[in-house]
DNA sequence: TACGTGATCACG
DNA sequence: GTGATCACGTAA
C-alpha cells in the first residue's frame, strides 16, 4: 500500500525518517518495475547546517520547500544522483535522504543498470541506488505516490531495537551540526553503505 | 588515500 | 562570467 500524504507532511523528519525505514521504493519505467526495501536514511532539517536549504531557497533546492510526499533530486560530485523524500508542510524545506536499499524487484534490471552480474551491493549506497532504479533528475519534485515512482508499506515491521542511529555521512562542513544522531540504519542489515 | 566530474552557488 | 565546492564511488 502506497504511503498516505499525511506520513510526509508530519512536522518531525527525524521521526520520518526513521520510521522509512523498512518501507520499499519503487520505480517502473518503460514498462521495468525495480524495487527496494530502505535499510538507510538520513533526515535533513532546514534550521542546521548540514541541509541544502539552511541559506534559503535557491534554485536547486526549491522543491523541498513543497508539501511534504514528492522527491528531491540533486546531482552530487558531478555523477551520483541523490534522491531525498520531501517532508512537513509547504514553506518549510525539509527532506529525508534515502541512503540505501535491499534489492526486492528487478535484480536483472537493475545488475543490467549498473553494468554487473552479480546482485551483491548494488543498492548500497545513495548515488547507486537511483542509478539501480534508474531514478535521475526528471524525478526532481514528482509525487512519491505515483505511477513511475512510489514508497509503500509492504507490512515489514521494525522494532526500535532494529534501529541503529549514527551521525550523518559526509557533511563535515555543517560544524556541529554534522554531530546530530539524524543517520538511521538497520541493525545487521549487508546492504547499508560504507561497509 | 586520491581523484573524476559537472551543476550549483556566491561572488563580482 | 568565474572559481570553489560538493549529502559519492571506485580504484589502489
Amino acid at each position: 500500500m502506497k504511503l498516505d500524504p499525511s506520513f510526509y507532511t508530519r512536522s518531525n523528519v527525524v521521526v520520518i525518517a526513521r520510521e522509512l525505514l523498512g518501507k520499499v521504493l519503487s520505480t517502473k519505467i518503460n514498462g521495468l518495475t525495480t524495487s527496494g526495501m530502505i535499510v538507510e536514511t538520513e533526515a535533513y532539517s532546514e534550521k542546521e547546517k548540514g541541509c541544502h536549504a539552511y541559506k534559503g531557497m535557491t534554485q536547486r533546492n526549491a522543491v523541498m520547500y513543497d508539501d511534504g510526499g514528492v522527491a528531491y533530486l540533486y546531482l552530487c560530485y558531478g555523477i551520483h544522483q541523490m534522491v531525498n523524500v520531501v517532508t512537513n508542510t509547504k514553506g518549510i524545506a525539509d527532506a529525508v535522504l534515502i541512503r540505501a536499499l535491499e534489492p526486492m524487484t528487478g535484480m536483472e534490471v537493475m545488475m543490467e543498470r549498473m553494468n554487473v552480474s552479480h546482485v551483491k551491493r548494488i543498492t548500497s549506497g545513495p548515488g547507486k541506488l537511483t542509478r539501480a532504479l534508474g531514478i535521475d533528475k526528471s524525478f526532481n519534485g514528482k509525487s512519491l505516490a505515483g505511477k513511475e515512482l512510489w514508497i509503500e508499506d509492504c507490512g515489514m515491521k521494525v522494532k526500535p531495537a532494529e534501529i541503529i542511529k549514527s551521525p550523518r555521512i559526509g557533511i563535515d562542513y555543517a560544524g556541529d551540526d554534522a554531530l546530530l544522531p539524524w543517520r538511521f540504519t538497520l541493525k545487521g542489515n549487508e546492504w547499508i553503505s560504507k561497509m
